[in-house]
DNA sequence: CATGAATGAGACTTCATTCAT
DNA sequence: GATGAATGAAGTCTCATTCAT
């Protein structure tokens, strides 16, 4: 066999066991995640998975890098100079939703949280948040009768919100953010009520 | 020891150990988390913790439901009916920075993702987080230069967008939502650009 | 309190914490037996046991001990010197029959062929039976001398007794075997004195 | 290596984890068994056990079923039915004490009653026990119709015989006893067929 | 003396990793 | 190089026993 040719195999092989990772991965999150299993489903021995892969951890670190630049390349905005912010965020926005439509297991290894979730404790953190935005909704469509707010779709504002307020922990939990809680209120509020538009 | 006193005890002593467990899960994750070091954390014995709790996930998931009511109490909308959206928007904005800063352990618990991260994989995954918010801020500040957008601060922007992109992949993958991902990027970029005021 | 009463409420616990002991340990066996159930069923408070035994061991000895010194007594056959053989046999295995139906608790902690036996609780056991085999025989030699009975091998005629006698319990406790003991003590005796020769 | 010296092997392990768990069941009795004591006797790790048994109740269950399978063949009554019963009683004697003579560890997990039996394996224990009961009682039956035996309650022959097999293991097992096997066997046969009478 | 909350040794079991074949 | 049987560290949980009240 060619040097070529090996190195090829070599490269398939890994690339092998990288996909069935991110299967696993995916849909067991990494603790629950089994080298067996991966390498059941990559159709090879266990042991193997260490020929190609130091450990565990650097299996997964490889599957979550790997995924995250297929994701980010897929964003691909920087490409893009000659459009509009409007049109680069729209785009932005689109890139997003077609590729966790067309990627749901890279997703999953990409944004996955709370891992160990049994069945009661989804259902739970489900409703929790299904009443939050039923909650959001009504307020919303109130607001929409009461001509405070011009027509838009609910849901995407709901979007809007609830995302603005998932980004925000971590800044201040792990990077000790600590800004003017009154401030940052009053700009976000403000770019939704007002718009970003010049 | 009177009864009444006796109760305050077996009260105190639960607290306490959900106190020294809201603080591991908080820096550990669950699956990291050793029942050990929450009970060294709570100054008693392992086997104390069982007199009290079933399992560690029953232990979990009290931590887990007592930290979330905390902050869905603490966001507090439903009680200030006479306000505007845009009042109501504002507060929900400012409780959660608040709450987020000061529990931030709570808050760890409430929102955490991916629980693994050694600090290898954490400072990857931080500067990658990093890398696409200065791209981001740098798109920006341009698209303000030019007077494409308005004067605001970027960083409640860049909050703004990477948060409704943070909370988009959930529906899409767990909740198999598949609507048209044209109509949607529209519709959050609209709501961004014009604004929702009526 | 008079120091007779005293002795008197002492001496009623430990039997209390005994007769607990009897029934728990009859139902689960030595290793399944927990102490708590053992207060729980005497109506005491857990530490109290050890106020008058030194361990679950320890416990269980006198149980063990008490119980087969009841069954011992039960049989009660050195007494009756003025019987024949025949008689004495057919009494041993009519008291045999009768305590067990009348002590199912009791017999069930006397046979039940517990694994623990530390060294000490092993020599006492096989003490026992030795004195036990050692009288059987005694009553038999004589009753050879007298020509009472042919000349055999008086161990393999203890053998018979005490396997029927071991043989007999079982049915009687654990399926609720409730025949008529004067017939089935009766009829033993009469195969082992007539033989079953046709 | 070829498979069929792979399916060897693997089956060796097996035989050879059963074998050490014999020993050590046979000397400490289910509870006070070790996982660990039982990998040190088979000189293998602790988690080896794991890849041929599910659990500790499991290895015992099927060293328990085993050894009875291997005590009841070595019986092998049912194929001499040319035999007289007086025959057939003096060969399960024999056969019983040649067992117990030559399987001193085998015989102990066969008969010492141990405690921990579960639902599924009590019910295989009474049935194997019952059936045993059947069989005997047959024979009897057929025996007394054919006038080789005379008019007794079957079921009470039944504890004398089964009685003396269950007294006869321990005195072997547990004192050394090393006498002829064939004139026990034969002494005890006599008693039953002839009686003790003078 | 009586109690039961607290303890921690020690059991079973899992699973990432190794290494002889 | 590929394999999977073997390993043992490490985790959760139990329960006899202690001891402050």
């Amino acid at each position: 066999m060619s040097r070529m040719r090996e190195m090829d195999d070599k490269k398939a092989k890994r690339e092998l066991i990288l996909d069935a990772a991110v299967r696993v991965f995916s849909r067991r999150g990494y603790h629950e995640a089994r080298m067996e299993e991966i390498a059941l489903e990559a159709g090879i021995g266990k042991g193997t998975i260490y020929e190609y892969f130091d450990s565990k951890l650097t299996l997964f670190q490889e599957v979550l890098g790997r995924s995250r630049d297929i994701y980010y390349n897929s964003l691909a905005i920087e490409n893009e100079n000659s459009l509009s912010l409007r049109e680069k965020i729209r785009l932005v926005f689109l890139s997003h939703i077609r590729f966790c439509q067309e990627n749901k297991e890279l997703t999953r290894v990409v944004f996955w949280d709370t891992e160990i979730m049994d069945e009661e404790l989804k259902a739970w953190s489900y409703e929790k948040r299904k009443e939050k935005e039923r909650m959001l909704s009504e307020v919303i469509e109130k607001a929409m009768e009461a001509g405070e707010i011009r027509g838009i779709n609910p849901y995407a504002l709901t979007l809007v919100i609830t995302g603005a307020l998932g980004a925000l922990w971590l800044p201040i939990v792990l990077e000790e953010w600590s800004g003017d809680a009154e401030s940052l209120a009053g700009e976000l509020t403000d770019i939704i009520f007002e718009g970003i538009k010049g």
